[in-house]
RNA sequence: GCCCCGCUAGCUCAGUUGGAUAGAGCAUCUGCCUUCUAAGCAGAGGGUCGGGGGUUCGAGUCCCUCGCGGGGCACCA
């Protein structure tokens, strides 16, 4: 049993189509979850979908498919409705379900999409300028998750943080450093939280004499130290959100290896730079002109600086021979980034620079999470961007010191990428008690303790479950819940979209907590009951659903406590 | 001005390539603890899916247009 039953259930569905002589391309026949529950768990729109290529009206169709479809191991019942095919998941199948989860435990979902494709995931990769505020803590816990989500499902993962350590912000950042070192306001365009005269205090303790050194000798050090100081506060940080990385990659690097000169050198070669107003230019555009086509997309790029008039290069040189590092000198085959949305336009440059030195830009993919702005004012009205520059945000250890991290996770998680978040911290704080993940942790805790208490009071329960007892309805739509999961870890692979992954934990939980709760109501529907081989029948089921919950908890980073 | 994201219940948000009466949580209201954990369960109210056109058997979903909000458009990252 592995992929999922709507795959196996749209697999048996076009081969049906087959039989009734459809050759050629087939239709999608949009075999999905069923919209009503009384209808089943899944349909299809196969009647509408082939009526024109078989030319005949829509409810024959679905008849005919109804008829000819051969379901697997008696998985679902059919029904043709109008030109809708309609499969309802027979409890016979449930029931063997569940044996299947329990004795696949925390493997249970788990399938080789990736087929141990080696892959890094770059992501919350910060200036090194000052602490993780909310902002950052976004791109963090999502980034974890598609980690997560991607390791579950057969591929090699690299966790990546990109230190941003050569650039006009981190030289401010030393150069506001030096300035509290001395007792005076931060230049123009400086850093001026709390934290950098802290950084000044800590730099006089650690690095004697640098006092005295000459702003251009000092500058450099202080900035060198002051980088440190918050990229170790960046790990400890990143650790509480249970969050792990692999590789701790600074920009630097790729300079005193040669790689960004490497890269720089190729492009030339091959006519992508070209100098103007004494700074070097990358232009995807001259490529054009001397008659090579260029993918539309790039085309409209323009022209960026990679190095300065002054010398200096730009971010951009760097992530030049960041690319050579991850696609040739260190081979994955395919590199996701998690970016904020204030970064999207700068997808197409990178795409762009990737083509440009021979890598497939369709490997390099951006995920793109919009922002997380303060909601602040009297009428709690005003949304404002974070600053970290200005001092104004909220650290994201403050959040985990007042919230938890298990709540920001699931709060974090439970929106999809696509929508900007108006953060209000007391109102977070106040909110954390009703926050969902206590919900889906309390039917784990729960899971955890029938099942304890199950083995106590029987001290011989049959090896094997006879999962035919399973028969009351609150019992098969835990089982329903269970053969739901694997589709649900498709789609959230498939479209890099961990927040699926929270919604379906809470129908699970949902059907837990009813399932639960029925035996509050009658004595007879607990799981543990005088009756062995009926206490042997749930306790399967609750081994598969706490299973289930916890792997899913698992992919979202969350605990799944045993008692709560 | 150009580009990206959003607008769905009082609030916060789901809704895979268009599918049959639009969902969840919170909030509000009504019931349920001598029982395996009440951080729970059952029920109720609540919607012109931002407005207007269009595409077709069918549109929250696709196209056009307008409005509102957020984010970009550096020799910052």
């Amino acid at each position: 049993m592995t992929g999922s039953i709507r795959e196996r259930l749209d697999e048996a569905i076009r081969e049906a189509a087959r039989a009734l002589g459809v050759d050629g391309d087939l239709p999608d026949l949009e075999l999905g979850r069923a919209k009503s529950s009384e209808r089943g768990e899944y349909a299809s729109s196969a009647g509408m979908k082939l009526a024109r290529v078989l030319r005949q009206p829509p409810q024959q169709i679905a008849g005919r498919l109804a008829e000819t479809i051969a379901v697997p191991d008696g998985a679902a019942a059919v029904e043709a409705v109008g030109g809708y095919v309609n499969f309802r998941l027979t409890p016979q199948w449930l029931q063997k379900l569940v044996m299947h989860v329990a004795a696949t435990g925390p493997r249970y979902g788990a399938m080789d999409i990736g087929n141990g494709e080696r892959l890094q995931v770059e992501f919350a990769s910060v200036n090194p300028t000052g602490p993780m505020h909310i902002g950052h803590g976004r791109g963090a816990i999502l980034g974890d998750s598609i980690c997560r989500l991607l390791e579950f499902t057969g591929h090699q993962v690299q966790r990546e943080y990109y230190v941003n350590s050569d650039n006009t912000q981190t030289r401010r950042f030393g150069a506001s450093v030096y300035a509290r070192l001395h007792g005076q306001e931060p230049p123009e365009g400086g850093y001026v939280g709390e934290y950098v005269t802290q950084l000044g205090e800590m730099a006089r303790h650690d690095l004697p004499g640098v006092e005295q050194l000459p702003e251009a000798e000092a500058e450099p050090k202080l900035r060198m130290f002051a980088m440190e100081k918050v990229i170790d506060q960046t790990k400890a940080t990143v650790a509480r959100l249970n969050i792990r990385y692999d590789e701790w990659f600074w920009e630097n690097t790729v300079w005193e290896t040669g790689l960004a000169q490497g890269a720089i050198e190729r492009l030339r070669e091959s006519g992508y730079l070209k100098e103007r107003d004494g700074a070097l230019w990358f232009g995807p555009a001259l490529q054009e002109l001397e008659g090579e086509p260029v993918q539309k997309e790039l085309a409209e790029e323009e022209d960026r600086v990679v190095i300065r008039s002054n010398g200096q290069p730009t971010y951009f040189a760097s992530d030049l021979g960041y690319l050579l590092s991850r696609f040739e000198v260190r081979g994955f085959n395919r590199v996701i980034e998690v970016w904020a949305a204030d970064h999207h336009g700068y997808v197409p440059r990178m795409k762009s620079a990737a083509a440009a030195l021979g890598i497939d830009p369709a490997k390099l993919v951006v995920i793109l999470h919009q922002m997380v702005n303060l909601k602040e004012g009297a009428a709690g009205s005003a949304s404002i961007k974070m600053s970290k520059r200005a001092g104004r945000f909220v650290m994201l250890d403050e959040l985990i010191d007042r919230v938890g991290s298990d709540p920001v996770r699931y709060f974090y998680l439970l929106r999809s990428p696509d929508t900007t978040i108006e953060f209000d911290l007391e109102l977070a704080v106040t909110q954390s008690n009703e926050n969902p993940v206590y919900y889906a942790q309390y039917a784990h805790a729960r899971l955890v303790n029938v099942e304890a208490t199950a083995l106590e009071k029987h001290s011989r329960l049959p090896e094997q479950a006879d999962v035919s007892l399973l028969v009351e309805p609150w019992e098969l739509d835990v089982a329903r819940q269970l053969a739901f999961w694997p589709e649900v870890v498709e789609d959230a692979v498939r479209l890099l979209e961990p927040h699926r992954i929270p919604y379906y934990v809470q129908d699970l939980a949902t059907a837990v907590h009813r399932f639960y709760h029925a035996g509050n109501e009658r004595s007879e529907h607990r799981v543990v009951v005088d009756d062995v081989d009926l206490t042997r029948a749930r306790l399967e089921l609750c081994r598969a659903a706490r299973h289930t919950l916890k792997t899913a908890l698992d992919l979202m980073g969350v605990s799944a406590p045993d008692r709560m």
